[in-house]
DNA sequence: GCCAACGTTGGC
DNA sequence: GCCAACGTTGGC
């Protein structure tokens, strides 16, 4: 018996991987995620589980699509390849560090929804909610049912 | 392009 | 185990 759906937020960044891209591909994996507390996440992951998509570093960061966990977690593979920029020497075959999940596109937004205006909602999604938290650059994060609710009611 | 905030590294 | 230095993220 699977735990009941959960909800994420996950950050790309439009220029190298945006949500238009993702639904021309359909599944991607989600490589190259570089830090513990994001990998620990993906590690928490169930296939079906919900995925608010962010883009970050342009002109309008927000939200703008919806995508679904598609695998539970496995090694990043682009972390054993000596010219990939995600390289981590220090991980082996036997050991490895990083892991990812496969995402696939459900649908874009109707919308995009601005961080700006998201900000604007920073009470009623809670003091815990990392992306409203100044400073946070985590890049992948938990959204509880009642956030999700919120965020897509903005649509 | 700037810079604040953060995570990681490495010297001690 | 501390903490300064460094590199990166990401909004603006």
């Amino acid at each position: 018996m699977s735990p009941r759906k959960r909800y994420w937020l996950m950050k790309s960044e439009p220029d190298a991987f945006s949500i238009d891209d993702l639904q021309r591909v359909g599944t991607e994996p989600w490589s190259g995620v570089r830090n513990y507390q994001a990998r620990n996440h993906m590690r928490d992951m169930q296939v079906g589980d919900g995925v608010l998509f962010y883009h970050s570093s342009c002109a309008v960061p927000g939200i703008v699509g919806i995508a679904t966990v598609a695998t539970t977690a496995y090694p990043d593979p682009t972390q054993f390849e000596r010219k990939s920029d995600y390289y981590d020497p220090k991980s082996t075959r036997e050991q490895p560090r990083w892991d990812l999940v496969d995402v696939a596109f459900e649908r874009k937004l109707k919308r995009v929804i601005p961080l700006e205006e998201i900000k604007q909602h920073a009470a009623a999604l809670g003091d815990g909610f990392a992306l409203t938290q100044r400073g946070s650059r985590l890049s992948v994060l938990p959204v509880t049912a009642a956030q999700w609710k919120l965020l897509l009611s903005l649509e």
